[in-house]
DNA sequence: CATGAATGAGCTTTCATTCAT
DNA sequence: CATGAATGAAAGCTCATTCAT
């Protein structure tokens, strides 16, 4: 391997402008967003190289020249897929002083982020699938963990004070009750469809989920019963 | 082929007295046995054919004989995973009479399967990251979606008519919620790991989430809000 | 790898006597045969698993069946020639009775072995390049050490005995030495002929080379010095 | 190829005194000692520009600039090694009145120096199996060939002028074996160890060896036979 | 003098599968 | 029922080298 730039924890570089330089991004990026798109498709194991590279229009030897070795681009993938949740969790509006109303919006938002993509679903599983061998390489990507966490204790909070959540909760237990009942649609939706005989992607199931999701996760935190 | 014993959609013979026959048995259990273990590990393309025939002390070929090809052992797999899964379900004994206990002992025989059964979760994982296509080449599995469901329609119908539950409710949405809740936590534990900086594995962790869980689930369920 | 009959330390089984049984033994030792041609030609490195199957018509696959790996083919190639040699060494027929000449003989013996199996040489260099690595895992290969020197132990302790060797000699200097003035000259005699300016595999340079070689062999272990 | 200096048969410049240049002497003698170790454990097949422009903290490129290709600084590396042989072999100080005693310090100088640079006797043995085509490529190479059999030859001259070496010797056939004896010892000590059962890289091992080798040369050379 | 980017061919090895008996 | 032998394709990765600046 020609000294390839090491990136893995680093932040983008974007030193120069030239066309050289902006070039070899545009290589880098495209290999990784086509990583994304065929491992996710395709898992971790099926994923090949040689997909991938294809996908992007550029060649095997490129990989190793950007990412060192597959592996080195699988936590790629999982850093830039974290970042992307992280951006677009940060920019939700969320008016604090409405708690309920706050806490609606957060679970919108999380079921439909699984639901818009996929990718995340799926290579998250991969990533568990292999034991979190992959992450646990990565500083990066283990800081985006906070924040998400931070915004329902935040909501919570706020309840709390406004009498209207329950005190003893703890702000993990109702992140992760929003987040599997959102993974887990997305995750399992083709079993779950041979299993209940129901098509888990027709528009309208997946709103009546959502639904039931959201008063669902009202009635564990709210002090009174939701009306509906 | 030279007449493989088809099994793929025919219910399990009587064990039959003679000799060879039970030989063959052995041979394509412990081949269906190795090959849960692997497919669980590696997942369906990390787990070769050689892998598996090598765990089970057997010989590639015999793969061949007994499932076909690799397909078929898959699906014979998730047969397998489904049947035990059932059977275990089968096996709760519930007093539908006092539906609150009940559905408690439901979602606590749901998420301690899935504990207990790891391998049902990524093997399910892997089948969803291929779509489905394994799965509705099974009748045999789809038998199984009902009994599932059937039992927690019953809990719910119970509670119903004692008036402790609300009356609006779908079993199937229930159902969904207890899954995802037990199934997220055992399949993302890994990345839940790095992410939260907390170890899911620590028995103490998975009980409070657990009684979160079932806390959850009353609350969602029932009409009065659960002392607790 | 679907069952590679190992065959390490085992010897040759010629169980059967069918068709398919010799065809197999044929693959097996075309490939140990070019195995032997081309790490001799090219070096451990440079002697690629392609390059032997296709120099014995079969696929690279089927060394992977029968030998397991490259390393294990090596392994293969190095307890061959070793046996080669051994066989060779053994078939000498050697008068005891007549230390002097006996010596004579074994030096020449040596030193034409070299000559006429260049690959012996190469194969060692290549072995010793890598530390002996592979040698240490051949349990057979190892085995071969002791004829060879017993041979000269036997005739030094003749001459010792008829008075015309000298008590104090130890075999393992003296096999050292015949082993090292033949190949030596083997191994490096493209260097040494860009070095001296002469050419080193004209007949006549070899054979007064020989001749060199033994009169320095005998007056070593002679008490008396040679005539010459 | 952009103006690379060549330097493959000219003689070495006197060191320019711009701060540049030196750098660049820096950067191509770090390479080039890089190669030298790299290509010994490795072999020529084995040792890549990129583990040897790694090894010099440089880079492959640099490589290319200094050298043409990979060739081109493997012959780099033979005139490097013989001229370092050559330079050692330079500073013996030899008593030739004392012609025997001067042989003992020849046949010591030839066995410690491929002890203590084993890099030279692996070196060798990768260029014998590529056949010498580097060596031939280098006249600077083969001008140190001269020397080394000059010295032998003057020592015998006045061994036999002074009435105790044999007259009928010939100087290369002494060289040669001093060489073989030396060169064998390292070259193939991984094989002999194994074959013999002994470690040859014991000192005292090589201490026991090396009298027997200086008591075998001088009992060839002298015309009566040494004490001991 | 030096660099980042790129390339095509090759490497060892593993894949699922089939043949003939 | 089971075996040894064989196969073509593809896997991840490294090779020496060249491009443009």
């Amino acid at each position: 391997m020609p000294t390839p730039p090491s990136r893995t924890t680093a932040a983008r570089p974007a030193r120069k402008t030239g066309a050289r330089e902006r070039s070899a991004e545009t290589t880098r990026d495209s290999l990784l967003r086509a990583a994304i798109r065929v491992f996710a498709k395709h898992g971790l194991d099926g994923g090949s190289v040689d997909k991938i590279s294809r996908a992007a229009k550029s060649h095997d030897r490129m990989i190793y020249y950007y990412f060192g070795n597959k592996e080195g681009l699988f936590v790629a993938v999982l850093e830039e897929i974290y970042r992307r949740f992280n951006d677009a969790e940060a920019a939700i509006d969320l008016d604090i002083t409405q708690p309920t109303e706050a806490l609606r919006v957060v679970v919108q938002f999380v079921m439909q982020y699984y639901q818009k993509h996929p990718e995340f679903v799926t290579l998250l599983n991969s990533e568990n699938l292999h034991r979190g061998k992959h992450i646990v390489k990565s500083d990066r990507a283990r800081e985006y963990s906070s924040p998400a966490i931070g915004i329902i204790e935040r909501v919570l909070r706020s309840g709390v004070e406004q009498g209207v959540f329950r005190r003893e909760l703890v702000a993990r237990d109702v992140y992760m009750m929003v987040a599997a009942l959102g993974y887990f649609y997305q995750s399992n939706r083709y079993t779950l469809s041979a299993f209940l005989g129901e098509d888990l992607e027709a528009p309208q199931t997946f709103a009546r989920w959502e639904a039931f999701v959201i008063d669902s996760v009202l009635r564990t935190v709210s002090i009174q019963p939701v009306s509906g």
